[in-house]
DNA sequence: TAAAAAAAATGATTTTAATCACCTTTCAAT
DNA sequence: ATTGAAAGGTGATTAAAATCATTTTTTTTA
């Protein structure tokens, strides 16, 4: 369980900020970036930012996963992005002076930071490699879901959950992956049932493990192969 | 048919120019630009940037519109974009650092301008208006993305096709929609065959006129409705 | 710890859209 | 102006995946 007192977390001793956009700050913008923030505990499934609300900061994630979404004409999910340690959430709509387009949503226990606007605003105008960084992250994003694209409109459901697979076996690092099925298959872009005949397909050819909820990956060359280009 | 001579486009005469990312120029950057950048002459079809090389330099479309896609593992295209008169391109893989994860095609003739990477991104960083420009277009772009991978998970053919339209529209602005069936269904995401049929259900429900190659919208507001959210 | 709710799993059926095979029209080049 | 190639179009068939209906298992909470 997490500690649940909204002051605990300083940039300072922040774990996750040594690989995020913020590991290259000085001391005395570390120190000024933890007056500006605030902190706050987030139980599993809350939201953090809704779809068509209009953002005034933004969010870094000090512990716990995000899934980033959004809604089709029917209420449906589809997943855009899993967000982990150390990413900050929603500063696109904030670039792009529009509503959110998605929606972020706490897939377990989370501490999660907030920078208000006009903050971080302020350090992208200054710091210049804050700002290539995040200048490089949004670029890496666009060529990323260029490809996802192309993968819905001619990949086979077998093949793009291969290549889903990956991707959070990524994510969850060490961890096994621990999803619901429907989140998944939201990720995936298919049917929850579809999904989880496919997953059984995979442990039976021996490609992952299930543990109940979470997988188990054991033998990624298999998925690169199936998941193709 | 267009001038084909390499040097006839001027920055400061160009008609693109005050819509585009440059607008806000002053007259001093207008003219060190104008130095800066090459101009060439595209036939149609001719390739502007290849998927997998690595970026030297931004294309800034003096006239013409041109095709951005990738390909999938056999080879055929999928359309992320489509790029017309003012519009900058090439410039996402210069920031991530990456290869191009997209190739660029003419679909008509073309003026295109060049600028050296170096060029650009000296601009990038000192001009604020600039830069901030491109950050919106880069995070707009990146939402827009969000919505086309819901739209391709759960919409009908027929829904992304009203979707489709709409877009081209808007691109083609007074001009009348000006592709090859099979461009329309790599943008769209499916068959040719499928595209075509569609095509005629809209043409039967008086939704568009079909003009051999070209298309006229005729009833924009049940594109709108057909599309969906 | 028992009950209720949520998630996972399975089978049968239907639907959508892809694929295949072929014909016609349009366009570009000689 | 002719001809060949490219693009557009049509019909029949197949295949992939969605949907629907239920059952089983796991998790949560009263």
């Amino acid at each position: 369980m997490l500690d649940k007192s909204h002051k605990h977390v300083s940039c300072a001793t922040c774990g996750a900020r040594k690989d995020s956009h913020f590991g290259s700050f000085c001391d005395h913008d570390v120190e000024l970036t933890n007056e500006q923030k605030t902190c706050a505990y987030f139980k599993k499934g809350q939201a953090i930012f809704v779809e068509g609300s209009f953002p005034r900061g933004v969010y870094c994630l000090n512990q716990g996963k995000v899934k980033v979404f959004t809604r089709g004409d029917e209420g449906k999910e589809q997943i855009i992005h899993i967000a982990k340690e150390g990413e900050i959430i929603g500063f696109r709509a904030m670039f792009s002076g529009e509503a959110y387009k998605v929606s972020a949503l706490t897939l377990e226990e989370c501490n999660i930071c907030y920078i208000a606007k006009d903050d971080f605003l302020n350090m992208i105008d200054t710091n210049p490699t804050l700002r290539n960084g995040i200048m490089k992250e949004l670029s890496k994003e666009l060529g990323d879901r260029a490809v996802f694209i192309t993968n819905m409109a001619q990949k086979s459901v077998r093949e793009r959950l291969a290549f889903a697979l990956l991707i959070l076996g990524d994510i969850y690092g060490d961890e096994q992956i621990n999803l619901t099925r429907e989140d998944m298959a939201n990720f995936v872009g298919t049917a929850t049932e579809t999904l989880i005949r496919l997953l059984k397909d995979f442990k039976d050819e021996g490609i992952i493990e299930i543990h109940t909820r979470k997988l188990e990956i054991l033998d990624q060359e298999k998925l690169i192969h199936l998941a193709g280009k």
